[in-house]
DNA sequence: TTGTAATAGTTGTTTTTGTAACTAACAAGT
DNA sequence: ACTTGTTAGTTACAAAAACAACTATTACAA
């Protein structure tokens, strides 16, 4: 029994994309203009910076981002000497990447301006709001991920 | 002074791109099965159900959508005899779009499975949280729209 | 009128992404 | 050792998106 009254509003992929699409156009810019970085190459940096040395697959995980991107994200953050590549010793397939000093640079003033951004952000809402919307967004994240048939 | 703190989880860009996206995957899958459409049709075709008639440029202001992304969604549904265009007699650079039969009857299809997808996923939410939840998005869209310097 | 600017929509070109196929290294059983 | 399968990461090609330049039409002012 379809409801004639269901909206594009009440659809919540529909509102997700465009709140995460309008509260990130401000940040890409900065980032874009700064560092010349790409979305896919900002979220390796983040983690490098946040979790120290990793190899390409344990972001992979962490990000829920696709190899290829990762692997395109981090030759591009080699080339600008932000990441280095060390093979490890014992398993010669998996490269542990770390972050240089200029990449750490990088991601500290990113950092902070993310930081500041997210609180301009959030400026309008409690901190009752605040919270609930970080754990509503947490669990509808693994919730999609149950799956739908 | 930053945050040593600061996560990527606290970063609400960061939390909402993830969950619009995996929220959006399962019925991405579905309305590009079934229609072979693109996200961009999808919500053309949306729009169209859900408005009656408009005009390129009208889809563009609601859905946030480049003009050049309607046009060529346009095209595609048009071919496939989804949606008609109209001049208008008056200012015959204005185009009315409007949905055939088969447009229409793709539209009913894929809203009833938006709502049950809806439903599915918010599933695990009481109705405050529901509530909540999209009146948090929509305050975040427009607040984002402000600016940050 | 005529010239300039604005708007609706399209087309062409370049980036970026998605997908599949690939190489290299390891693992485990025979 | 030697097949078979798996994992890490790269590369090549196709699909989609972003961006800029374009046509056609209308608006408006000198």
């Amino acid at each position: 029994m379809p409801d004639e009254n269901f909206d594009l509003t009440d659809f919540l992929p529909y509102l997700l994309n465009q709140a995460a699409e309008s509260s990130s156009m401000a940040f890409q810019q900065i980032y874009k203009e700064r560092y010349g970085m790409l979305r896919t190459e900002w979220r390796v940096l983040f983690h490098l910076g946040l979790y120290g040395q990793l190899t390409a697959s344990e972001i992979g995980q962490r990000a829920k981002m696709h190899k290829t991107k990762i692997s395109r994200a981090v030759q591009k953050l080699t080339e600008r000497r932000f990441v280095t590549r060390a093979r490890d010793a014992g398993d010669r397939r998996l490269e542990h990447l770390t972050l240089t000093p200029a990449g750490h640079a990088a991601y500290a003033d990113l950092r902070a301006i993310a930081q500041r951004y997210d609180a301009a952000l959030t400026a309008d809402l409690g901190a009752a709001e605040r919270d609930a919307l970080r754990k509503l967004l947490a669990k509808l994240s693994t919730a999609s991920r149950a799956g739908f048939t």
